[in-house]
DNA sequence: TCAGCTAATGCAACAGTGTAGCGTTTAATG
DNA sequence: CATTAAACGCTACACTGTTGCATTAGCTGA
C-alpha cells in the first residue's frame, strides 16, 4: 500500500496524475491548496518568492497550465483580464465567485449554484456557467478608518 | 428645436454629452450601434478598417474608453482576457452573456436577470453580478460540414 | 468667415501578461 | 548506475492595452 493511493499531499496528487513530483510543481500546488481565494499568476509567484522557492516565470506559467489540463487546477478570467487559479474542490466546480471591488480579491461562493439553465434561449446549449458577482467583501464592507 | 434633443444618430448621441464629433469616434459608435454584440477592440477595428475608416489603435482605445466613461458603451473582460464592448441598450445592462466556446462570439442574454441576490452570504454586498454562460450558439451547435 | 482654444488625434515607445523555441537539468525507471 | 524524456530555465517574442507628446482639427465666439 504506498501513499499513492490516497493522494491527499501535493506530491501524492501530482503523482497519482502522472506528473513528476518537482520542486515548483509541489510548491506551486502547495500555494493554490493553502489559498482560499483563487490567485493569480503574479500572486502565486510572490508566494513562492516568500518561501524562497525560486523559480521561472515561464515554468510557473507550464506548471499552472499542466494544473489545469490535470484537472487539478480551475483558471478563470478576472475582470483585469487576469487568468486567475484554484484548485478544484467542488466536484464540478459549478459555484458563482465574489470579486470585490475595492480589494480586489476573488471569493468563492459555494452557496450559489447556478439554476439558471432552463432559461437559456433555445438553441443554446450550455457547457458551463462562470458567474461574478461584484460588490465589497466582508472585510472591505465593515467601517475601517484607513484606506 | 435641434437634433441634439433627440439623440438617435451616433454624431447626437456624441454631441449630446459633449463631445466632439470626430470621424473616428462617429464611426465607431456606428460599428457599435449596428453590432448585436459586444465586440473586441480588434473586431471594431477591423470594421473600421472594411468601411475604409482610418484610424489609430490608440485612438480607438481612447474612443472606446471614453463611451464607457459617458455610459454610452459598457466594457466587459470576456474569457480570452480581451476587452469586449457593446452600447448600452438595456438601463443597467443587468442581464447575461453567452459565450460560444466554438467561435469565440459573445451574445448577450437579455432574458436571463439576475435572481441569484439573495443567496448572498452574510457581509457581502453585491454591486453587480456578471454570468458568463460558456457553451455553444445556435450557429455552431447546428450541424455544420465544415469547421 | 476667421482666429483661438483645446479636445482629440496619430505616432512612437513602453508596460504587463502570456507563449514559443531550445539547450540543459533532473526525476523516474530498470 | 545508466538511460530517457519530462520538466526546467533562459531568451526572445506576440498580443493587449497605456503613456507622452507634438500636431491636427472640432467647436466657439467675435
Amino acid at each position: 500500500m504506498t501513499a499513492l493511493s490516497d493522494p491527499h499531499t501535493s506530491s501524492d496528487m501530482i503523482a497519482a496524475h502522472g506528473g513528476r513530483v518537482t520542486r515548483t510543481r509541489v510548491a506551486v500546488l502547495d500555494v493554490l491548496l493553502a489559498s482560499q481565494q483563487p490567485l493569480s499568476h503574479d500572486e502565486i509567484g510572490e508566494a513562492l518568492r516568500k518561501e524562497g522557492v525560486p523559480h521561472d516565470r515561464v515554468t510557473l506559467y507550464r506548471n499552472l497550465e499542466w494544473l489545469v489540463e490535470q484537472g487539478i487546477a480551475h483558471r478563470m478570467a478576472g475582470d483585469d483580464r487576469v487568468w486567475r487559479f484554484s484548485v478544484v474542490t467542488t466536484s464540478e466546480h459549478e459555484h458563482a465567485h465574489f470579486h470585490c471591488d475595492r480589494c480586489g480579491q476573488l471569493f468563492c461562493l459555494d452557496a450559489l449554484t447556478p439554476a439558471f439553465a432552463i432559461a437559456l434561449p433555445n438553441g443554446y446549449s450550455m457547457n458551463r456557467a462562470e458567474l461574478i458577482v461584484h460588490g465589497a467583501c466582508p472585510g472591505c464592507s465593515a467601517p475601517k478608518s484607513g484606506t
